[in-house]
DNA sequence: AAAATTAGTGCCATCGGTGGCATTAATAGG
DNA sequence: CCTATTAATGCCACCGATGGCACTAATTTT
């Protein structure tokens, strides 16, 4: 018996306003065509009332949403969350809402609950996040339904328009540079799953630099691992080990690396003084361990809200080019204790 | 010139079944009245056309958006990330989807903020995570506007269809009964923000378990932090410097657990040998740090799930009684290396 | 066998906005 | 001063579902 009236609708503001609904409607849309009084006093009547558009109303008018999706199969809920935060806090401005869909990567029906997904919640755009941004196929599917999207990635693998890219063959090229530096040539690798292009990135950054210093590798140095801590434990022992192992070993994320330096203490050695250790992402964890972990950062916030610039870019013909739009962004290192000089 | 077809409709699904398109939005919501064959048939026809309702019209034809929201302001990526997919998995069962909305508890515009945002993101209902599930003045807000909502706490502060509650409390009570059982009586603890329900429950379980054991209990043994990392370690070094320190530590949470690890450590103690420490989550980052932290592990993606009914029971006026309720979770004791027998 | 149910289906108004076009008022051009 | 142009606004159809009610045919009740 207490809500006495309903929701507003744009008839009681243009009743209010003394103007149609038509009007309101293009102040709603920031058309032009509006008078600055008119529009004035309709905002004031809005605002009054606390309208709010009826979204139904509008996706079904205007063939808009206002909803975006964000794809992704997290390996790293911070990577997810801070991601997450990026998006929102570019689309709600614009008020657009985002819906989130967690899938697996390796699902056999993967494509088809994508496309599920964006069927059912008739999304206007997708972000996507890695590793499923590096599915070809996907984003194919979507072009030929027109739907937008943009993809975060390692590798500019699809149009400017579509992409933001992370530069992770940089980044480890510029660690590996760094441990060469602190006079490390017997520099261990354990990367991830081979079929990540990530995972690609970064292994092909550590070849490039230590190419680049005329040091040899051993092929014995090279592990792979698939990201979780279990696998790099076992290629920290399996490297530490070695006859002639390593004094350094990055891995391509935290938690391999962190394995590792479970490893490395296992068998009775130190981090960084038998060995150094370094990961990649900067994960929440990485500078809880001890010895706080070397790794590298990248800028995921900013990455985030670049992509729902993009993704609005194509959503909205209006030229929004006030926000230049950046594509490529390079992580930075992130120096901590276990990784040492041993020149 | 590609995308050839519009999205088919409901009026191309009823014209190829051959029946009214009444019929077919009665097979869509599940109408008992509809022949079997008929039901079938029509069944074939919308899966061979890939035919999705469009939501706009639905929403605004049926009131409902089948569209719910998560409010959460996260102090643990893990938690919410584990509850968002336990929510989803629930949810998109039966055609919601989620929205996710990030806000600050701590915000002087908190309600205004979720106010606007149930207003323009149209939801049928939202859950709400702790800390900000605490605050009853958001909940009354909520109810006076009619939303459905759920709240995830440490305490039953509202009706029993509203609300999932982990017992913090009990849990606490019985690891710190582990605790005493394993020699010790000199216990510290840490505790979180001083408003946080979740913290006095955590501190309460601490209380009771003590009081009962009969052990006396030094007041410089309860220290106060704020669920981060620096102030554990603060609390750590405080405790570990008194005359008569403690022989064991619980801290609200892991990440305080883990300060206070690396306080031990810096004062030249080590843990378990010269202090037990136990945390309270049982984060990824527990099991990874050496020593191991014992823990307290709650069922988040099972609470998720549990909200979800919840949630939908207050929807969807069909009673759903198929999943019996729970309403109250135990947390479960995660005991690791961090804490040694003393007796 | 007539009347009353019940099952299954169809018709049409309706939800609350936006789009296209018409209209009016105001300004500029000849 | 009259016509052409532009600015501001209104009218009405329409988007694609669901809801209420009417209707027919089949089944049950009396």
């Amino acid at each position: 018996m207490d809500d006495n009236s309903k929701q507003p609708t744009i008839n009681d503001v243009a009743r209010l306003s003394g103007v149609s609904k038509r009007t309101v409607s293009r102040v709603l849309n920031n058309s032009p065509k509006v008078n600055a009084q008119t529009r004035k006093t309709i905002h004031a009547v809005i605002k009054d009332l606390d309208f709010k558009p009826n979204r139904h109303a509008r996706g079904l008018a205007g063939k808009k949403s206002y909803l975006v999706g964000m794809i992704y199969d997290n390996l790293d809920a911070l990577f997810m969350d801070d991601t997450q935060r990026g998006l929102i806090e570019i689309f709600s401005k614009v008020g657009y809402e985002l819906i989130i869909h967690p899938c697996s990567y390796t699902s056999e029906t993967l494509l088809e609950d994508i496309h599920d997904f964006v069927g059912r919640a008739q999304v206007d755009g997708v972000v996507i996040l890695p590793p499923v941004s590096e599915l070809n196929h996907l984003t194919d599917n979507l072009q030929k339904t027109g739907l937008p999207y943009v993809r975060i990635a390692s590798v500019k693998q699809d149009k400017i328009e579509n992409i933001i890219v992370s530069k992770d063959r940089d980044a480890v090229f510029a660690l590996t540079q760094k441990l060469i530096s602190l006079g490390h040539s017997k520099i261990g690798f354990i990367a991830g799953p081979a079929h990540y292009f990530s995972s690609q990135e970064r292994l092909s950054g550590f070849h490039e630099a230590i190419d680049k210093s005329g040091h040899a590798i051993k092929a014995e140095w090279i592990t792979h691992g698939d990201y979780s801590f279990d696998s790099g434990h076992e290629a920290g022992l399996k490297l530490m080990k070695l006859q002639d192992r390593p004094t350094a070993i990055i891995a391509s994320n935290d938690i391999m690396a962190i394995g590792a330096m479970h490893a490395v203490d296992e068998l009775g050695f130190s981090v960084p003084e038998d060995v150094s250790i370094a990961g990649f992402d900067d994960n929440l964890i990485a500078s809880k361990v001890l010895p706080p972990l070397t790794t590298i950062r990248r800028p995921v916030r900013r990455m985030a809200e670049q992509a729902a610039h993009k993704l609005l870019a194509q959503i909205s013909d209006e030229k929004q080019s006030d926000a230049a739009q950046e594509t490529f962004f390079t992580p930075e290192l992130v120096i901590r204790r276990s990784t040492r000089d041993i020149s």
